[in-house]
DNA sequence: GATTTCACG
DNA sequence: ACGTACGTGAAATCA
């Protein structure tokens, strides 16, 4: 059935202390030049602020929860007793936030022993019928129990509108149901104990089959044969306890407020009151905003100074001003700069429209839809290839999206999140108005649009090239950073091909044998558990196969991973078939249908997404799917590795880095026997396994270089003697051993570590050899595990990112080719840290295997050579040495 | 959403 | 006496 044409008037119920909390914990903790916090308040205001503008109600009331105990506390004494008491900062603003809306003129409701929700079900009823529409601001579960025709809940912060046909979907029962389904499933937040055994799919399907939580509770006492025995006996001794979850999770429409729908009438103007409010509690930039003065700026941008803090403040002050798209593009021919946010929107079947927002330095603003790119698409053409800045936040995403309309995209470029992350790679979410608070102090309006971000650019990029040039971050960012975003978003868009029929055969091969093996691990144990949940699993073994536990997780259960599995798979058969289970279950779920569920339909090949600012070390990191983490080790691995392969009449070519990591760490150390080791070109481990065994290289056993090669990885992550004993499965004492031997013969390579570490606590930080910076607050901690932790990140976090770095200059070293400038015929699909995956024409992989082999040997000079391995093949699994 | 496990470099 | 290798992302279960 259409939608109603007519708009009804709405009525939004907001719960005051869910948006408090949620201001509370998404902003810092600010406080006013007194010292008074008003970090939540702020949030609050500015949420309301934003609601208000963008959903415009006609109805509006903001509910609060009374002080001193509800009708739930003396239901249930313990109601909410595993929630953390409040803290004080957040106490003392819950209680002047109702003086705060009561100041902006907005209504709102509360009555004592009454909680906010039952005034959201009270006003709700009444609006209701009354004929409004209502729209519940809530991410309660509570409130899905208010939904029907003309009650909607809206969760912000997830962004959905749950109808009653919504609340069906995710949870499988009709609103009507939700208070029987939150009775059994329970809550343990608000304490709702639920029934022991029962989880959402049985509360679904007991419900779908009963009804209602009496009618289940009735077949539980009746014997029901649709009712497990299980079910049943769980459901008959939690009866009590289930109803009263069912009563603290109901909500009460009868509180008593003398609120009517008439009082809750919106008319919201920003007037006197609420100006003197804000101006107490200093929000400055909320005052600026609703144009009620504070014409003084905020706070002084942090560690900002000089020109580049004057340019940022100027720009920033002129308020962004929406004009004209044909006037944009008009005014920034002669612009130095030009920022930019573009992002395709949902579309049907022939793909989403081209959203863009673009925006000058002096804060004028356009948004190009539809209209606006049809007509203007010649001149906007023109200013994205002209020789003007294009500044962008995340600029690889609008770089794809304009490629997808048909647009491309020329330097020079700025990429404000890529410099953030620069300054400070902890810093690695995509949060533009965080970025933007702590680089100018500035703010940026809750829910702003593209404009609104675009808008902000110019000075934000201001701001983070003065702070990039301060920390002599410059050279990093501008050489190895920005020049990949190119060369990314390309190999995004090029996916790497995917061999679908093989992996649909693979997938036929795995499920058969997942079903072998639990048939298997049915007999041999006599009843039927979820292979797949660790919880069960340590049941069956330690339960009721009596096996030992050895180690604990972190949170305290039995471990049952695959070091554990193998130390029992000598007490008994099942652990053996446990890790058989695992491994193809692994293999089955993340890779074959995982991979196939990402093929791109249009393409047949899989496009997966880098992350430039997802790492602390430098490194990339790969998504949806992630391309970096193919199986190899293993022989059922290489199935899936076989999948991968090259188009038609084409090969992969890999290139890797040889070593790369411990030729850094010996370019670091100068230790003469490590560099001797690189330099005379043997097998490092071998070496290093007869330096520290004692013995001549020919008589190195295969174990002695296991062993020497486990030390090798250990001293780029930080040595510890229980660490390795565990990783070899020798004894600590052995382990200490082998560690004082191979320090004693490697001299260099401890004091590398120590004077590593004696620089880093000066700084709290590390740098790479090409100047890329990680901060290591962690080095200051009291708590010897948390310092230790981050000693270790210290040790490595230099030879990872060197290394990163090198790789990064390699790619851009390539760009030219890679892009097709000169003529090559190369496509680069993947970045796998140390390797580069090509596909190209079989008869060009000697030349062009020889060429990147030079670009990617020659990037860097250190104290030893740096080697690059070739090998290419129809498949990623087939690889033959190239030569 | 947190926990556990496991794939890679 | 502390509790361990460094850096990632994804799937499944369970609360």
């Amino acid at each position: 059935m259409p939608e109603p044409r007519t708009k009804e008037a709405r009525l939004f119920l907001v719960d005051a202390h869910a948006y408090l909390h949620r201001a509370y914990h998404a902003l810092p903790p600010l406080t006013t030049s007194a010292g008074e916090p008003v970090g939540a308040l702020l949030g609050f205001a500015r949420m309301l602020l934003a609601l208000i503008k963008r959903e415009k109600p006609e109805y509006l009331a903001v509910c609060f929860d009374a002080p001193g105990p509800t009708f739930r506390h003396k239901l249930f004494e313990r109601y909410k007793a595993t929630r953390k008491p409040t803290e004080e900062d957040l106490k003392k603003q819950l209680g002047a936030a109702r003086g705060l809306v009561e100041a902006m003129g907005l209504p709102s409701a509360e009555a004592q022993g009454w909680e906010a929700d039952d005034l959201i079900a009270t006003m709700s009823r009444k609006a209701a019928q009354e004929g409004l529409r209502v729209v519940i601001v809530s991410g309660d579960k509570d409130a899905l129990q208010l939904v029907d025709e003309r009650v909607q809940v809206w969760n912000e912060a997830k962004g959905v509108l749950m109808d009653a046909a919504k609340v069906a979907e995710k949870f499988g029962v009709a609103p009507a149901q939700i208070t029987d389904y939150l009775a059994i499933v329970g809550d343990s937040s608000d304490n709702v104990p639920g029934v022991p055994g029962l989880g959402p799919v049985s509360a679904v399907k007991l419900l779908s089959r009963f009804g209602t939580l009496e009618a289940v509770l009735k077949a539980a006492r009746e014997g029901h044969p649709d009712l497990t025995s299980k079910a049943a006996e769980s459901l008959k001794s939690s009866e009590e306890k289930v109803r009263f979850g069912r009563e603290l999770v109901t909500l009460d429409a009868k509180a008593p407020i003398p609120l009517g729908v008439a009082d809750c009438r919106l008319d919201f103007k920003p007037g006197p009151a609420l100006a003197s409010a804000f101006e107490r509690l200093e929000f400055r930039s909320l005052l600026r905003e609703l144009g009620l003065g504070g014409e003084r700026h905020s706070a002084p941008a942090p560690n900002l100074s000089g020109a580049g803090a004057a340019r940022a403040e100027n720009s920033l002050r002129a308020a962004p001003k929406g004009i004209p798209a044909k006037e944009l593009l008009k005014a920034a021919a002669k612009a130095p700069e030009v920022a930019l946010e573009a992002a395709l929107l949902e579309g049907g079947l022939l793909g989403g429209g081209l959203h863009l927002a673009l925006a000058l330095p002096d804060g004028r603003t356009a948004e190009f839809k539809e209209e606006e790119l049809s007509s203007n698409r010649a001149a906007l053409a023109k200013l994205l290839l002209s020789p003007a800045r294009k500044t962008a936040y995340d600029l690889k995403a609008s770089m794809r999206a304009l490629k997808e309309a048909g647009f491309e995209l020329e330097g020079p470029f700025f990429d404000a999140r890529i410099a953030g992350w620069c300054l400070d790679p902890s810093r690695s979410k995509p949060d533009l108005g965080a970025l933007l608070r702590e680089t100018l102090g500035a703010e940026l309006p809750e829910g702003a649009g593209p404009s609104a971000r675009a808008a902000v650019l110019p000075a934000l990029a201001a701001g983070l090239s003065e702070q990039l040039e301060e920390q002599k971050l410059s050279k990093v960012y501008e050489t190895l950073e920005l020049p990949l975003v190119a060369i990314l978003a390309r190999m995004e868009e090029t996916g790497i091909a995917l061999d679908v029929e093989y992996l649909q055969a693979l997938r036929g091969e795995f499920a058969s044998a997942l079903a072998a093996i639990k048939g298997e691990i049915d007999a041999l144990s006599g009843l039927e558990v979820n292979l797949n949940s660790p919880k069960q699993i340590g049941e069956l073994l330690f339960a009721k196969l009596g096996l030992k536990p050895s180690r604990k997780t972190k949170g305290g259960a039995p471990s049952t991973d695959e070091e554990t599995l193998h130390e029992l798979a000598a007490q008994h058969p099942v652990p053996a078939k446990l890790l058989a289970y695992r491994e193809v279950s692994k293999l089955q779920s993340t890779y074959v249908e995982g991979l196939l569920a990402k093929v791109s339909p249009s393409t047949r090949r899989v496009h997966t997404h880098f992350n430039q600012t997802g790492t602390e070390t430098g490194r990339l990191s790969s998504l949806d799917p992630n391309l970096q983490n193919i199986p190899v080790r293993t022989p059922l691995g290489q199935k899936i590795r076989r999948a991968f392969i090259a188009g038609k009449g084409q090969v992969l070519l890999s290139a890797d880095y040889s070593q790369i990591e411990l030729r850094i760490l010996s370019h670091f150390c100068q230790d003469p026997a490590l560099l001797e080791a690189f330099r005379s070109g043997v097998d490092v481990h071998t070496r290093t396994a007869a330096e520290v065994f004692g013995v001549a290289e020919s008589a190195v056993t295969k174990e002695m270089r296991r062993r020497a090669k486990a030390v090798n990885f250990g001293i780029l992550y930080g040595q510890t003697p229980h660490g390795l004993s565990r990783t070899l499965g020798i004894p600590m004492g052995e382990a200490k051993g082998i560690i004082e031997k191979y320090f004693a013969r490697y001299r260099g390579v401890d004091a590398w570590i120590q004077g590593t570490l004696e620089e880093a606590r000066k700084t709290l930080s590390v740098r790479t050899l090409f100047g890329r910076f990680r901060r290591i607050p962690g080095l200051a901690a009291k708590n010897f595990a948390l310092r230790s932790f981050a000693e270790r990140a210290a040790v490595n976090a230099p030879i990872q990112g060197t290394a990163a770095d090198i790789i990064k200059a390699a790619m851009a070293a390539l760009h030219p080719a890679l892009l097709g400038k000169a003529g090559g015929k190369a496509r680069i699909l993947l970045q796998v840290h140390d390797e580069l995956l090509f596909e190209l024409p079989q008869e060009d992989v000697l030349e062009f295997g020889r060429w990147a082999k030079g670009v990617m040997e020659g990037v860097v000079k250190l104290e030893v050579p740096v080697v690059v391995d070739l090998k290419a093949g129809r498949s990623w699994q087939e690889l033959e040495p190239v030569s």
